[in-house]
DNA sequence: CGTTAGCACTCATGATTGACGAGTGCTAAC
DNA sequence: GTTAGCACTCGTCAATCATGAGTGCTAACG
């Protein structure tokens, strides 16, 4: 599949999805050819656009307005017939300018890198950092507190920090959780979230560990730490440019993505799968099953450093998207935090 | 002045602010006699209602609308008209249900407490954290990246974690840290951050902290990581509940609206202003002159522990917002989270 | 046989109109 | 001081209509 139509089937889709995504209308017969200074009638233009319509890649909002194109006719665009342009070299240093303000801290960078594609792209930027329970270890400390409460902080090789409160069963003095902390520090070091969680959960049942008493009050502090990924991973940013697009003008609809952006769940979802592949990937229209996001077509690409995949950045914008632009952003920005991680950060020396 | 109306005039005002906030609609003279069983005729309402324009309390759209309230309109209903109900316990245990779900970080306990305040009042909820510099030193850590990067992790007494990345001009063993590390801990130990910058410019410029090789470098290093304040303190939640409200059908308000959310920097003055004041206050229309939020009133209260003001909490809504409702709901979760802030993290045993 | 011109038909859009109703201000009577 | 009455204003809503872009179909053309 894929090549099943021929040249000026191919020719007059892609005139109709431009027109569509530049202009927002269905695009009729006329004022397709008029527009592309084709030298083929309207007439069998309309020929064509049946037949696609038929093959279920247009179709049209009433019966005489013009066609609009299909999710799976936004697809066959995107796979078969967009060409991409490089970006320019002034367009990098855009990028580059938005993303490497002074770096204060890695989250602050994912914000900015959100803030970029959003103001490149004029959508909406949302950039993912790395599921916690994937992250390597780097550091962890507890800062006791009143109330038998303990702050834990962890750090990642990445340089993300997160910390958590938890609750002591038994009291311990600053200096007693000092020496966790030495022990854990050393333990730990350079695993994954996820393998220190099953060393700890191994050792506990080990019978040695019984007799340690501090061991024990490691795994035991470390085991409620490591207890819940709750985080807050996904930064959204520039979400009101969809106010001003025609095709959310249903208060409903706009609503509802509202929501899907406060709540972020679903999106983590959905951010997650693309997680794996690799290089651009492009998401569209409820082609996903996330009814949420109706409309919305997403554009990602995943970041990395040297151990691997580390979070997805991207663009989500209306089905249609300007694709031919976003994509090279989404792509460019993608490699660039993946350099900024590398070597600003995440690299252990 | 606030008393300088007779009991009629008052009861007028009353009942077409009430009415305007429930409706929407300019309230005409008929309409508003009949709804509220007047015993007076809609003329002499009338007459009332054009004395209430001349001084301002009132404005009408149009020639042939009713009525609505003008900024000084509904600032009159707020002091001396209103007046306000107790909450219901069975409201209360709503707010703290909301609230105390398992506290995991005070991050994320300020930002349900905004969802909160949002679901309840079902317009935004907004929370800001402590302003940095005034924040109370807990703890302090360096933990070291690569590149020469430097990963500095605050901990405030009342439980909050913030961090930045730093740049060393000379590489210093991870050894070396931890002294310094523990040098800062102790000599800066329950002091604000802004008296610890005071005491780290003070003690840069004495003669023996040049002889003192490790204070030196443990100056040196705070100075850097103390430089910049540039964090994320506001969080605000259930936005999307603009979106359904006649008020802001204008898209372009709309817009300039989110836009606002999503800058937050006009929304921090705002609310740094009202942090040093105790107990609920309102901010009515653009009486604030800050026009990006045009149409809106802000109800906030500041929240506290010990130590004194820590943050400031409330809800963001139309001008024609349910007051009534919302002053007691951001009263009682203001003293909640103080009160969470308290006996659970903020207090020093 | 593919292509195109012609034609009848559909349908959203926008302007115009008129009735309606809710509202106002004013004046005069109570 | 209060109210009834009245003329007048204006936004809203529904109906009507012209317009124009678009379609599908058929028949003619090269």
């Amino acid at each position: 599949m894929g090549n099943d139509l021929n040249d000026r089937s191919r020719t007059i889709l892609e005139a109709i999805v431009d027109d569509y995504i530049s202009s927002g209308d269905p695009v009729g017969s006329r004022a397709m050819t008029r527009r592309h200074n084709m030298d083929i009638s309207p007439a069998t233009v309309r020929n064509v656009m049946a037949d696609l319509e038929e093959m279920g890649y247009l179709a049209s909002p009433h019966t005489s307005a013009g066609r609009i194109p299909t999710d799976k006719g936004y697809r066959y665009y995107v796979d078969s017939l967009l060409q991409l342009r490089e970006l320019t070299s002034r367009e990098k240093q855009r990028i580059e300018d938005h993303c490497n303000v002074e770096k204060k801290s890695v989250e602050s960078l994912l914000q900015e890198t959100g803030k970029a594609l959003s103001s490149l792209s004029s959508y909406a930027g949302i950039v993912m950092a790395p599921r916690f329970t994937s992250t390597v270890f780097r550091h962890i400390e507890f800062v006791r507190l009143s109330g038998g409460k303990v702050l834990v902080v962890f750090v990642s090789q990445s340089g993300l920090v997160q910390n958590k409160l938890i609750e002591l069963d038994e009291d311990l003095s600053q200096r007693e959780l000092e020496k966790i902390t030495n022990y854990l520090n050393n333990a730990l070091s350079g695993m994954t979230i996820q393998e220190v969680k099953e060393k700890v959960a191994a050792e506990m049942k080990q019978e040695k560990a019984l007799y340690d008493e501090l061991m024990q009050r490691a795994l035991n502090l470390s085991d409620k730490a490591l207890a819940e990924d709750v985080e807050e991973r996904v930064y959204i940013e520039g979400a009101s440019s969809f106010l001003e697009l025609p095709d959310f003008a249903d208060v409903g609809k706009m609503k509802k993505l509202f929501l899907a952006f406060e709540q972020k769940s679903r999106l983590v979802d959905l951010l997650d799968k693309s997680q794996e592949a690799s290089g651009v990937q492009i998401f569209i229209g409820s082609a996903n099953s996330y009814n949420e996001i109706e409309g919305c077509s997403l554009i990602t690409s995943s970041y990395r450093n040297v151990h691997g995949t580390i979070g997805t950045l991207g663009v989500i914008g209306p089905n249609r998207m300007k694709y031919s632009k976003v994509i090279p952003i989404v792509d460019y920005t993608a490699r660039l935090i993946s350099r900024l991680m590398e070597t600003g950060l995440g690299k252990e020396k």
